[in-house]
DNA sequence: CGACACTTTGAAGAGGTTCAACTGGTGTGG
DNA sequence: CCACACCAGTTGAACCTCTTCAAAGTGTCG
């Protein structure tokens, strides 16, 4: 038998959860929904990528999670959003209905446990931010979230960051001059290049890899 | 009809997860299961406080939370425990076999939903961390975990911190002698006072409150 | 009562921030 | 199609918060 509880054991296919929604277009920092908003529906990046984050009375953002094609965002355990939502670049999101996910997760099994997925590995991703603000280097972060997003995004070695240095610095809770510097640091090493602004080549995936474990 | 996606509108006895099970007793410091271990259980802390931690190859530790008497830990997305709990002090710990949680999850439609409200709080909490680790001051963070605590043990003004400075550095990103100053500094301005190292009085809640928002 | 672990305090130092100026890419309008 | 303007990113220098290293103090438990 199956248990609820060994999520990583449902099939790879989340898919169960696509039913078919509008899927409108953002233009690129359009926001998709805002902290306190009702949270109707539950959302799914089709194209492009999103951010999430929240921001302090005085200003301060923190970004919680950048969400790419495939990766769903917006589930919410109370009736209102916790935290805001735009689109980093022009995004098309495919927007589920909150009622018709109930409805779908009472009647089959595995999309309730997909849902429950969901939440479990949008856990341990936070959880992962947390150690990575908590104990990690400016330069460890910076790393980091360049091998997460060639991960997320299927990169080799040519990334294509959707991001600007800000996205960066509130995700990793530095600024963007700690960005910027340490992104040239790492030129510097041969570790990465940067053609572009949003383009970066990881040219020596082993060692950056060793800076962070 | 109640939708699993509003978890909070779920009576809030989680208790229908109340499964007996070993109740086995801890001591200051045990290792209830360690990272790795396979994650055949789910855990209630009966009586006592709980740390759960991770910790990087060269010894940087961060704790991910504390957890209070009533509240779960434990619960894994995968076959093993991606973190370490330990006992913070004496504690009593119910065990629940995650075979038994899957039966009652597809029995009862409210154990399953209580299931998912858990993992969704426990992201929410995961959530404030990381706001807290990434775009707070060393004070704010301090204040922030003093009055967390207080909610959380349902106390007034005298407080009872069953942790340690280094487990509260280690749960704020921050160095013990950062938190022992800090509680020093807050003495100073009179918003708290600290009568013995693990009682700490509020003595101006509404000023320490305006630290944090 | 004494030993040991934890906490506090002090002083020096480092990593990251802040403020400011400069550079460069991008996009738009002439 | 080029020129200019503008915004994002980079670089520099001074500063500051938090860390590190060291030592003294405090409480607790045998």
């Amino acid at each position: 038998m199956l248990s609820p509880l060994r999520i990583d054991a449902v099939p790879t296919t989340i898919d169960v959860l696509a039913i078919p929604g509008a899927c409108p277009r953002f233009s690129r920092d359009e926001e998709i929904f805002g902290e306190g908003e009702a949270a109707d529906y539950v959302y799914q990046v089709v194209t492009g990528a999103v951010r999430t984050y929240r921001i302090l009375r005085d200003g301060r953002r923190q970004i919680d999670e950048f969400h790419f094609a495939g990766e769903y965002f917006g589930l919410e355990m109370g009736e209102t959003h916790r935290i805001t939502a735009e689109a980093l670049t022009d995004a098309s999101i495919r927007m589920i209905r909150r009622g018709a996910l109930s409805d779908l997760a009472s009647k089959r099994c595995d999309a309730a446990r997909a849902l429950f997925r969901l939440t479990a590995e949008g856990l341990q991703r936070s959880q992962d931010h947390v150690l990575m603000l908590g104990r990690r280097s400016a330069q460890e972060r910076v790393v980091g979230l360049l091998l997460d997003i060639a991960e997320r995004t299927n990169a080799r070695a040519e990334l294509d960051v959707p991001m600007g240095r800000q996205d960066m610095a509130d995700y990793l809770g530095l600024t963007i001059e700690t960005v910027s510097r340490t992104l040239t640091a790492l030129q510097d090493e041969g570790l990465i290049a940067l053609p572009t602004v949003r383009h970066i080549v990881l040219k020596d995936r082993k060692a950056l890899e060793r800076k962070v474990d």
